[in-house]
Formats: structure tokens, C-alpha cells, sequence
DNA sequence: AAATCTAGGACCGAATCGGTCGGAGAGGAC
DNA sequence: GTCCTCTCCGACCGATTCGGTCCTAGATTT
């Protein structure tokens, strides 16, 4: 559940790493599939293929040829988490209710079903975090990611008693 | 990414089923994980199992022999989706890096992903939202699940261009 | 004693994920 | 023009997991 493949999480690192060049005002804007492989200790073949995957999904512009590379077709600002694990992964899904077609008869009569509702809220709240937070957001990671942080923060649980957090990553 | 398994569903939807007739104040608390399965149209066997493990966490109380059956072993606005989905599916996991061992060479030195922090964050925010929300809010749907609407609502995106919602499920 | 229910392990097919390999083109460098 | 580098793209594979089934054992009521 709620798990990142590791595909997405490589996506995520090479447009992160290819916009802090571009802030950092590198003279090439580009990079190559080896270099970030290299950087970062992925194996090349794989982050070929996720980079591809964002390529063909208009998200990274590609330069073939010697000295080659990926480049972002826009603003680092302009790129959303969301999008980015949404061309890689696939469409993000909660419960299989909503995002499947309707051929099962037991998803028709919706009386049945009492958590659909709900839980697509909760859907819609996951969609809306990873919406507001750009591949821009994740490279300037420099104070204590202000906006992410504000962004989570503003998370108030409704329930009276508040859970502690963290004790999921120890 | 962030797909419930269908094990986590059955376990919701059996939860929310129980705390409904609780609700409703009916003669008997408890259901036999046969009237839950054929009530739902969900596989007796399976949806067995989810039952046990939640009876093994302390969630569920099991009563066996004739007229047996499971019960809640405490108020369900006192248990989180987040503890259901939790113990079927085991830890939530957003990327391998902070929740897995520290076995690996290339995520000792921190330095090398850029994403990791910043992702933490998010893991974060989806953890407080599953655990704001109740069974007891799953279970009474009755206007509009106000108290999970004003939960979503009050995540506000941080980016300027508020990108539309609901283009995942449609 | 019989019926009914939970407990729990063994098992299986299918899908997916992480990862590899190899070949085909395209564009600079010399 | 030739070579080298680099992207592109499809095929392939092993391991894991997920959904689901089956069967046996044990507890409780009637």
C-alpha cells in the first residue's frame, strides 16, 4: 500500500537532478541517462527506460546523438509529483471499486459496498497532495522544504485523539 | 502506488459492517465471517483470513463455536484506517529508502538522493490523513462524511497553478 | 453427539516488479 | 566519410506478491 515503485522514485531523482542544474545555472541543461545512472547509482538500463517513459510522455525532451541527453521541456515549477508517478506507474489507485471499469455486478449495486465513498475522498486527499507539489518543490531542498512542509502541516486530523506520527519509519 | 490491497478493502468493509450494527444498536454485536462474506459477495475463505489477523492484532474479537463470530474489541472511533490497513498489509512504505534496513551503501550516504526527504514529507501527510479518519467515519455515511470532507478540503495545494482534480477516477 | 463456527497452514495461478540483454538509428567528432 | 557515442525500443527473465482455494484441527452451542 502507498508504495513507490522504484521506478517512480528513480523517475522522481533524475528530474530532480536535472532541475537543480538548471537552478544551479549549469552551462548544459542536460544530462545524459549514464551520468545520472552514475550519479547515482542506478543501473542504466533501467533509468533508461523510466527516462524514456517521461520523454514520450512530453515531461523530459530527449537529444540524441553524441553528447545527448534529457532536458525538461518546462518549468521544474510546472512538473507535478502526481504527474510524474502517474506516467511512470501507471494511474494512481486506492480501492479498485473506482478506478476499474464496471463489468462486476458487485460494484454495480453500490448499496453494498460501504467504505467506496469514503475512501475516494481519501483518494481525492492523496491526489491533491501529490498535485501541490512539484518536482521544482523536491530539488530546492535547501531550508526544510517550506511549501511540502506547510503543505502537510495543514493535514489537521478530525479525530479528538491525536495519534502520534513517525512510528511507521523508524 | 497507493493501491489498497483487496485483503485491506474486505478488512474495511467488514470493519465498517460491524460498526454499523453497533451503531444501530442491533441485538447482537457480532457477525460470523459468513454473513460478512455472503453479505458482501466477498470469498468466505479470504475474507476469513483478514478476520484473523485482525482478531490477532487486538482489533477484533473472536468468539468461537455455534453463533460465534467477530466483534469489535473496542469503539470504532477509536480505530484508525490507518491501524486496519496497517495490519493487513503490513508497514506503509512510500520508498524503500527510510523505511527498509540500512543495509544498502547507497542510501548511507545521504547525500546521493535528493527525493528522499522530501518524499518523507509526503509519507507523512498521507499518514496523518489515514489516521484522522475513523472507522466510525467510514461507517456513518449518512450526509457527506463531513468530518473526512473538511480532512481533504483542508489540504491546500501550495502551487500556483491549481491543477484540476478527479481527471484519475472517472 | 452433531452442527456450526473460528484457526491456521499448504497450495496454486496470475500479475507485477526489478533488472538484463541486444539490436537499431541518430548525431557529433575526427 | 567513418567511427564513436548516445538514445531508443522491444524482448526476456527471476523473484515476489496478490488473490483465491482447499483441507484439517479445535472450540462452543444445542
Amino acid at each position: 500500500m502507498l508504495k513507490l515503485t522504484k521506478k517512480a522514485d528513480y523517475g522522481l531523482i533524475a528530474l530532480c537532478h536535472l532541475a537543480a542544474r538548471e537552478f544551479r545555472g549549469a552551462p548544459v541543461a542536460s544530462a545524459s541517462a549514464k551520468d545520472i545512472a552514475e550519479a547515482y547509482r542506478i543501473p542504466l538500463p533501467l533509468l533508461s527506460k523510466v527516462l524514456q517513459k517521461l520523454a514520450r510522455a512530453g515531461l523530459l525532451i530527449s537529444e540524441q546523438g553524441a553528447n545527448g541527453g534529457y532536458r525538461l521541456s518546462r518549468s521544474p515549477r510546472d512538473i507535478t509529483t502526481m504527474e510524474v508517478i502517474r506516467t511512470i506507474d501507471g494511474p494512481i489507485i486506492l480501492t479498485h471499486c473506482f478506478t476499474e471499469h464496471e463489468g462486476q455486478v458487485e460494484c454495480t449495486q453500490s448499496a453494498l459496498c460501504p467504505v467506496r465513498e469514503p475512501l475516494r475522498k481519501v483518494h481525492e486527499g492523496v491526489l491533491r497532495l501529490l498535485t501541490g507539489i512539484s518536482i521544482a518543490d523536491l530539488a530546492e531542498n535547501d531550508p526544510q522544504f517550506p511549501s511540502i512542509q506547510a503543505m502537510v502541516a495543514s493535514i489537521q486530523p478530525s479525530m479528538p485523539t491525536m495519534p502520534r506520527l513517525g512510528s511507521e519509519t523508524p
